[in-house]
DNA sequence: CATCAGGGCCCTG
DNA sequence: CAGGGCCCTGAT
């Protein structure tokens, strides 16, 4: 294990999310698998960022409200950094916790008996993903076949064996691998990880990134039917891990045409008290509900949820989340 | 002890 | 277009 690097130099910029802005819903999401590359606690999240060829840590700090919402956002690096830089980051990061959204449509569309009580809890909460197109890949694909205890222990071998350390702000953490590092990998030493038939996935999936042939900046001015198959023809994605690409990482708030194994125990439990419903009912009943906003609302019910089991287990949630 | 499905996807027939 | 195969792990 290397010694984590220090990133000894700080510039701070004033961040301001269009009103009504949640920080802690926005930041931290209690139903993802923990990840050694960010840290939460309560009203300042820190992660780690490779970006503008930059290793970089981030600080966001909530110093506004829900109605006057304002983050300082600090960036930590290795060496000072051009003001052009510390722009470029800057909107990088408002793009990847979505802080320009407007959700007052939302909000105001989507208040029904079955959201009302979280979105009082959690009014403003975006949808976000602190990491790159590239880096969700690999998340996504750690996700799939696997229990949620497989995925975080094949998460914490690939960052040990390809990550790197980064110290700033009293904090150590993880840093993601470029793609070109798993390009270069040998298969071999990926199974040794024990990730099994996905080592061939996490190389092939690395190649075009590696390439410079995928311009992420570009996918997110797509209309959705355009990026679709953009990603659909990315390695290792099909329809279960392009929802969560098109909702996660490029913010389509109707992404929900597809209902995972996991998350339909979920909802039947959460809508119907009942173990197990069609995936076809659940999905109808969103957009009966939610129309083009289905998943922004599916995502506030599905995160208040956990938010309460980390507050108070839930029995039946404890048991799906073990298996 | 053996078998099997699991927070899918690719590839073949 | 249906279904077998793939890595590992924990449940049965």
């Amino acid at each position: 294990m290397l010694d984590a690097i220090a990133l000894t130099c700080a510039q701070t910029v004033a961040l301001h999310p269009r009103p009504p802005f949640h920080f802690a819903g926005t930041v931290h999401k209690p139903s993802h698998f923990p990840t050694p590359d960010e840290a939460y606690e309560p009203g300042i999240h820190r992660r780690t960022m490779r970006f503008a060829g930059e290793l970089l840590g981030l600080r966001l700090e909530d110093v506004g409200s829900v109605a006057r919402p304002e983050v300082a956002l600090t960036v930590f690096s290795r060496a000072p950094l051009a003001a052009a830089v510390v722009e470029r980051v800057a909107a990088e990061v408002r793009w990847r916790f979505d802080l320009d959204a407007d959700l007052a449509g939302f909000c105001a569309a989507c208040d029904d008996e079955v959201l009302g009580p979280a979105l009082a809890r959690w009014r403003g909460m975006r949808v976000s993903a602190g990491v790159s197109l590239y880096e969700f890949l690999v998340i996504v694909v750690l996700l799939q076949n696997a229990t949620v205890r497989r995925t975080v222990q094949m998460m914490e071998s690939l960052f040990r064996t390809y990550g790197g350390r980064v110290a700033f702000d009293g904090a150590e953490l993880a840093t993601f691998w470029p793609p070109a590092v798993l390009d270069a990998a040998p298969e071999e030493e990926l199974r040794a990880l024990k990730v099994g038939y996905r080592a061939r996935t996490l190389k092939r999936q690395a190649v075009p990134f590696a390439q410079g042939e995928v311009d992420e900046a570009a996918l997110r001015a797509l209309p959705t039917e355009t990026l679709r198959p953009h990603l659909l023809a990315l390695y290792g994605v099909g329809p279960a891990s392009l929802g969560y690409l098109l909702f996660e990482v490029f913010h389509r708030y109707d992404a929900l045409d597809y209902l995972p194994p996991w998350e339909r125990k979920i909802y039947s439990h959460l809508f119907y008290g009942e173990e197990l419903v069609p995936a076809e009912r659940i999905l109808a009943e969103a957009e009966r509900r939610w129309g083009r906003w289905k998943m922004l609302a599916a995502h506030y019910v599905f995160e208040d949820l956990f938010w309460q089991h980390s507050a108070q287990p839930i029995p039946w949630l404890q048991a799906l989340i073990r298996l």
